[in-house]
Parts: structure tokens; C-alpha cells; sequence
DNA sequence: TTGTAGGCGTTATCAG
DNA sequence: CTGATAACGCCTACAA
């Protein structure tokens, strides 16, 4: 009699089909090695039990899970959302099954759902940008897990990445910006610390008063976390600063959106009043109002790409290859030329 | 000379520190039974060699993971967002890792992520809403792994619950809304099929609508995607219809948004032409304009003692209890009385 | 085509 | 307090 207060494992399936667990295995993993009809009888067997194969085990002996972690710093906004979504059904076109973790912005709690996914037997890792500690990526590499980033383009950096440029492309938008007669810029960032995103951005920025004549010191950014209050708080404090901006430049489409609400608050318009510009071009964009000016990101495709990267690091024992993606800026209705 | 081109095993830390395999364990699983000395001597060499332990040879010797898995419908808007990101905290502050995957709306999806992360070892996971085969529950059942459904309240279900009452959450919004004047109703619902909180908000405002004496039977509601676009193109069809509706009651905040954007597609003034309510209060409820009225549903709360039921009920090796949490009318602009 | 048996990295039991 | 050693469930040579 069996024993149903357990789950049924292979051996279970085995002796159901009168056959050896290596046939059951082989079922399973190689169906063409066995005959049709004991086939057929294993998988009656696996049926009426309601078999499933412990990964632990199978992960033990063969060294392979077919999982993909990806450890995100936020769920709470839309930022990753698509580019993950599209990453996670590339996977699972390919056979894999995708597991995510969100970090909070945290690097020790990245380098924690790092360390467990691995332990977990991984298969490989979508990581976001590239400011992490170099143990990490030590680590990683003893482990022999293959990482790829993703949304930032760099090729000094320690692992291969599908991203873009996102110092070029802030700067493209704020010679944008500029060339449109704005001259007073102020910009509202995310936290750089460990975010080259929000790093480069701001450089980008920088780069752009340069190449047009503007004191790139001048700039004095305000550092927020990604969300609409901090937004709309920094925006206000901006405002009262003595030179009032023209422009405000923001480091991604929630803040440009909190900034949106600041404005609001304070009886200005947009953009008669003031001009702000997002970045990211996520959905938000469309739905505040007025639309916003920003930095169209493509997130499917990165997302994609990514997963047939990463697969292909892990199947072809490669290294990965860096991918610049394009992005591109999208005029709306939150800049007015002065 | 230590193999460094694998990861290093319980043995190379034994090795390296001059004790048994019993003892790393030890140290690593209940330090108070090993002398400071021996203690010491181990996590040095934990870490020089850089030493993680593996989860599934763990998993196989202990048969615990200190794994949650979580399965959403979708990440791609903000509808979990805030209630996961609560339920992960609480689960770290307790130990736990979270594990999260997104079954896109299917079912057969969701029953693929369920095997897998429960093949994987999950202690427990966290499903949203009551609407899958009997046959999953069982599998659950099985497997001994306990479950808790959240974002719906539902005693008569398979599983213990956190959640709130959709449907009557919905009925009394709706009735809000009939008091206020409005007697020509529309509906754009999400798909209901496998999605209990959309067929519930479906069936609550035919209630308000019984309730109040309108015809039930007479609301004809647009079942579409969760998504901004397919929102708005509802609007647009349900405005088309031969008795234009002086309300559009919207499944979520995500449709609300996108019967928005319909509304000004058509020129259609919010609320002045027509009012608009949403479900949920994410943040988007607080961005579009005018202003969403809709339910405020306690997403973190929710998260928060989801996490807590079902760590007590791993730990404690108990049924779940469950628990209907309170869901309130939010009213902003976007109704007006008639 | 199928079966046998060793090993994967830990934990846990039982001695010492 | 510490050390052997037997599981845990599966895969994969190797044999038959």
C-alpha cells in the first residue's frame, strides 16, 4: 500500500510501473530512450500518482534547474515591469522558469537574493545596472553562475549587459531641452549611491550644458528615492529655490510625475510654467497630464533580448556579448519651447 | 590545494577548519551547540572560501526552505505591487525568502509555477483569489503545502484566506454611486473567467442595483484585459451603446484610467458628461485626472498579515484562519451627483 | 531497451 | 561537544 501521507517520488512511480527508477528517469528526461509501450505505462504511473519530480534532488544529480533568477530593486512601480514581463516569456519559450526578487534599492539585500538564488541553483541571473561590489561578482564567477545586466550599457564593466546608454541618452534629451531655449535647468534624481542609472543620468545632464554653454556645476541636484511624494516634495523645494528652474529634468517618469503634482500644488502650469521631462517612457507618461516629454526605453525588446542572451550563456558555456540598445526621445506635451 | 573551479562543499570547510562535516552544519544551523573556539575557527573558513550552503542538498536533509512562493496574475501594473512588497518584508523580517512568479491571467500558467515552486521546496505559498481546478488543491493538499489565497474573502473556499469582501465592496460603491443620481450604469469588468474578484464585482453591483430597484439583469458589463488601452477602448464602445450610461463602473483603477483617456477621446468631460469609478486606490487612482473615486483596498495591511498567517501556519503546523479585512469608498472627482 | 549502483551536499541520529 | 554515517530523491555512466 502506498504511502499517500508523502509525496510519491520516483521510486514510487517505479515500482507502479514495474519498472527501474532509471526508466522512470529516463521518461521523464529522454523519452525517445524508452519503448513506447513501457513509456505509456510510466506515464500512467506518474499519472494516477500525481508525481512531480523533486527539483532539489534532480538539481543534486544534474546540476541544472532550468531557472533563471532576476533580482529587480522595486516592484512597487512600473519601471521594470514590461521589460521583465517580456524577459520572463522569452524564458519560458525556452524552457525555463523565471524567479524574481525585488531588492528595495538595497545592495545588501541584493547581495543576500543573490547568494540564495544560487544556492538555489540558478542557472543564471538578470541583474539591473552595474554598481555592485566586485566580491559579488567574484563570487558569481567561482560559482560559476552566468550574470548578465541589464538597462545600462557599459562595456568597462564586469559582466555583459543588453541595456542602452543611459548617460547618452539623458544628454540627448537635455540638448533637446536646451535647444528649445531653456537655459535655468534643475533636476530631480533618483539616489546614485550604488544606481549607475541615476548616476549616468545626472552626468548626462551635466554633459549637455557642457556641449551648449552652460555650467554643468551649476546643476544641483535633488536626490529622491523613485516615488511620487518624494517627487512632488523635491519639486516644490526646487521651485523655491532663488533662480527658479525653467526646466526640471527628472530621473525617471514617477518622479516626473510627482513633479507633475508639485506643480499642481503650487498653482503652476504645465508647461507654461514650468517644463519637466521624465524618462523611461512607461505607461504613467501617457496618463498625467500633460503627457511627458521623455526618454522612450524599449523594454520589451531589452527584455527579450536579454533572455535569449542569458539562455545562450548558459547553454553554449559562452560569455555573453553586450548589447547598446537605442533609446529615444518622445516629444510630448510637458516642454514648451521658450 | 582546494578545487577552485567548483563551489566549495560543506567538506572544504570541514577540511579547512580541521573538523567533521557535523560541525560546520553546526555552526551554521544552532552555533550555541559549539564551542566559541571550534565556532570561530569554522566561520573563518567560511569565510576564505567564500562558502554558501546548498539550498537543495539543505532542502533534501531538511526538508525546509524557508521559501515563500507567491503567484501573482500579473506585474506588469501596480495592482499587487504595494500588498507584495509588504508581504515580502514581513517574510524577511521572519526569515523568509519570497519567491514570486506571474501567471499572466492563465491558469494553466499558474498550475505550472505552482508544481514548480513547490517542486522546489516552497514552505508555503500565497495565491491570489479562490478560482482554480479542484484538482491543484489537492495536488496542494499532497504535498502538505500550505496554502493562503489572498486579495479575496471567501469562507466557503478550499483555502484559508486574507482578503476582503469584492463583492460586497463593490455593491456598496455602487450603491454610493446610485444615490447620488445615477441610474444608467455600465461596466467595464476584467475577465471574469478564473478570476473570482471580477466575477464578484460583476455580481456586487447587480446587487446595489437590485438592491436599490434598478434591473439587474439590464447592466450588460465589457469584459477586457486589465490594461489601459483595453479600458479605453471599452469606454468608447460602451458610450456607443443606445442608452449612454451616465456612469462607468470599472473593475480596477487600471480600466478606470483607460475609460478616462476614452472619455477624452470622445471629447467627453469627467465627470460632467459622465462620471467614473475605479477599484483598488493603486497610485494611479491619485494621478489621472480628475482623480479616481473608487474602493481603497488595504493592500500593505493585507500584504503584511498574509505573511503572517502563513508563516504561523508553516511553523505551527495549522489550519489557517481567515480574515475579511475592510475595504472603503475613496470619493475624488470623478463622480458627481446628478 | 532496460537495470544496477554510485554520487550529488546537507542534516540528523547515534555514539563516543 | 564532536564525529561517523545513514538517509534525502534523482540522474547517469556502465552493464546486461
Amino acid at each position: 500500500m502506498p504511502d499517500t501521507t508523502t509525496a510519491p517520488t520516483i521510486d514510487d512511480v517505479a515500482r507502479e510501473a514495474g519498472v527501474s527508477t532509471a526508466t522512470v528517469s529516463r521518461v521523464i528526461n529522454d523519452p525517445d530512450l524508452v519503448t513506447v509501450k513501457t513509456r505509456e505505462r510510466v506515464q500512467a504511473a506518474i499519472e494516477t500518482l500525481g508525481y512531480t519530480p523533486n527539483f532539489a534532488a534532480r538539481f543534486m544529480a544534474a546540476k541544472r534547474t532550468f531557472t533563471i533568477g532576476a533580482i529587480i530593486p522595486t516592484m512597487e512601480n512600473a519601471i521594470f515591469a514590461r521589460g521583465l514581463q517580456a524577459f520572463q516569456e522569452e524564458l519560458h519559450r525556452r524552457g525555463y522558469t523565471l524567479l524574481v526578487s525585488s531588492s528595495a534599492y538595497k545592495s545588501k539585500v541584493e547581495e543576500e537574493q543573490i547568494r540564495n538564488l544560487v544556492a538555489r541553483g540558478a542557472d543564471g541571473l538578470l541583474l539591473i545596472g552595474h554598481d555592485r561590489d566586485q566580491a559579488i561578482y567574484d563570487y558569481l564567477d567561482r560559482q560559476h553562475v552566468p550574470v548578465l545586466v541589464a538597462w545600462s550599457y557599459d562595456t568597462n564593466a564586469h559582466a555583459p549587459c543588453i541595456g542602452f546608454d543611459n548617460r547618452a541618452a539623458m544628454q540627448a534629451l537635455t540638448e533637446d531641452v536646451i535647444k528649445m531655449g531653456h537655459r535655468r535647468l534643475a533636476m530631480i534624481s533618483g539616489v546614485s549611491e550604488q544606481n549607475d542609472r541615476a548616476r549616468l543620468r545626472i552626468a548626462g545632464v551635466r554633459d549637455a550644458m557642457a556641449a551648449q554653454g552652460l555650467d554643468p556645476a551649476s546643476l544641483d541636484p535633488i536626490e529622491v528615492p523613485y516615488n511620487i511624494a518624494d517627487g512632488q516634495a523635491a519639486f516644490v523645494e526646487l521651485i523655491a529655490r532663488e533662480t527658479k528652474p525653467s526646466v526640471v529634468l527628472c530621473g525617471n517618469d514617477v518622479l516626473a510625475a510627482g513633479a507633475i503634482r508639485g506643480a499642481e500644488q503650487l498653482n503652476m502650469k504645465v508647461p507654461d510654467d514650468v517644463s519637466i521631462t521624465g524618462f523611461d517612457d512607461i505607461e504613467l507618461a501617457q496618463v498625467v497630464r500633460p503627457e511627458l516629454t521623455t526618454m522612450h526605453v524599449p523594454h520589451r525588446a531589452m527584455g527579450q533580448m536579454a533572455a535569449q542572451e542569458l539562455v545562450g550563456m548558459i547553454e553554449e558555456k559562452r560569455k555573453g556579448v553586450s548589447q547598446n540598445l537605442k533609446a529615444s526621445i518622445v516629444r510630448r506635451a510637458s516642454v514648451r519651447a521658450l
